[in-house]
DNA sequence: TTCGAGGAATTGTGATCACATTCAGTGGAA
DNA sequence: TTCCACTGAATGTGATCACAATTCCTCGAA
């Protein structure tokens, strides 16, 4: 989900800097971003309140200082905002912002699936298979934050076949960007209007076919957002201030 | 040329937080990164040495701290890296990577100059085309670092216009990646072989030829990357290891 | 001359502290 | 009842310190 050495951290089953893993100590920073990144992705924390960095420090157990960094980096890539008065906060979708994203999603999300295509193998794509049926099932028992993160997993379980160190980056800080939204808007609306579009792309995984591959990527993005799109049109500032009832976060 | 407050810093001539410049105070963060970024852009720090947290703090006149921070956030860009044992490099160029970044950048590049097409006004095309006039000054003295700075400003120029709060950071990070290794072909090959393609774009403008903006952009990113491939052929690893003798500090 | 062991200097990391600014809750006055 | 000034709590920022790990240089042995 993160970056550099957090693909490590997921690896590793043990909590911290045990033996084992390899041998490459985890830092607070990288595990603090991951912590975060994973919140920001299923959307425990949604637009409305504000974060602070102590708050956050107090409960993941450690010092503000990793929490200022990984807030800060995550500032950097527009998944948090950082207002005129340095408060941190979860930026508001605008319908601007969220045209652009579909753009930039559909624009490289298909070019990157494309390039993993050779390196899916048949073990990764029995894996994609299972993700799959995960979400058909969450789908039904109107599991939001379950289906969020397998979807995610099943997108990057494709991408990250490409081993790719420009794209893949770009494509996590878009991700990042339109995972809070998502989940206010799935939050109110529920499941029942979603459909897993995921079988195309398996299809054509399994004859490698690229342009397929491409084609059902973006058709993807396409149906799933339109539903997020058909969400923002009257609720221009239901999510930009805190005049909202809904706590930053979801689960308590 | 960087993100968020760093716009206002650009605008404020006054050197550090005193009174007119908006009321903004600017945080010794946002400038460290600003101060770095234009370092990776005109290339002041190339691949080879590493750099130092310490090192930097100083030479910027600051703690350790701000760096720290703004280091981490060009980590996360990739615009540097953090080693396995957590020194800081500039990572070295790729095949690979150079072809994602091209791709990357012919992507979504023309894509933005399109959106920001409409909102190029009169006084906006003049500035642009006295920046092309100092290109080509450029080129005829051979200044790279001049060359490097003013190529970055046609092309923000144009891409800052749209007000795209998506696309545009993800271009600027994607210039972050490539601008130090930009800087070490052309110091080595000169600028005699380089051609100013920006005529295209400016008529395009002018004309307000949306898709001929594109081409024309597209052509440019393409011609430039062209000459900048050629050079990664057969240095697979000049600029890999600590083994050359070129300086992290270029000026000196 | 070459190689390797040992120690000193340097590096990134995380915590604590001091400070200016901002936000929220309370009080009193109109 | 409404509005505004004031005060205390909370926030982000930057600096300094302590520490473990790493790197680099030096000295000595082969």
């Amino acid at each position: 989900m993160a970056r550099q050495a957090a693909r490590e951290s997921d690896r590793a089953e043990t909590p911290a800097g045990s033996a084992g893993n390899g041998g490459r100590r985890v830092s607070a920073r990288d595990r603090v971003f991951d912590e975060i990144c994973q919140w920001l992705l299923t959307g425990r924390i949604v637009p409305g309140r504000g974060v602070s960095l102590r708050g956050l420090a107090a409960e993941l157990g450690v010092s503000p200082m990793p929490v200022r960094e990984a807030i800060h980096r995550l500032a950097a890539e527009q998944a948090l905002e950082i207002g005129p008065t340095g408060r941190i906060h979860v930026p508001a979708m605008s319908a601007a912002r969220f045209e652009e994203i579909v753009k930039v999603r559909v624009l490289l999300e298909p070019e990157l699936a494309a390039m993993a295509l050779p390196h899916i193998d048949k073990p990764a794509l029995q894996a994609l298979k299972a993700i799959d049926a995960g979400i058909d099932r969450s789908l039904e028992t109107g599991d939001v934050e379950s289906y969020m993160r397998l979807n995610h997993d099943f997108h990057f379980g494709i991408y990250g076949a490409a081993r790719s160190e420009v794209l893949l980056p770009l494509i996590e800080s878009i991700w990042l960007q339109f995972g809070p939204f998502m989940r206010t808007v799935y939050g109110r609306m529920g499941t029942s209007h979603m459909v897993d579009q995921h079988e195309r792309a398996l299809d054509a995984i399994a004859k490698g076919d690229a342009e397929g591959l491409k084609s059902a990527i973006a058709g993807d993005i396409l149906d799933g957002m339109r539903l997020l799109g058909l969400a923002i049109v009257g609720e221009t500032d239901t999510a930009t201030a805190g005049n909202s009832n809904v706590t930053a976060f979801d689960k308590s």
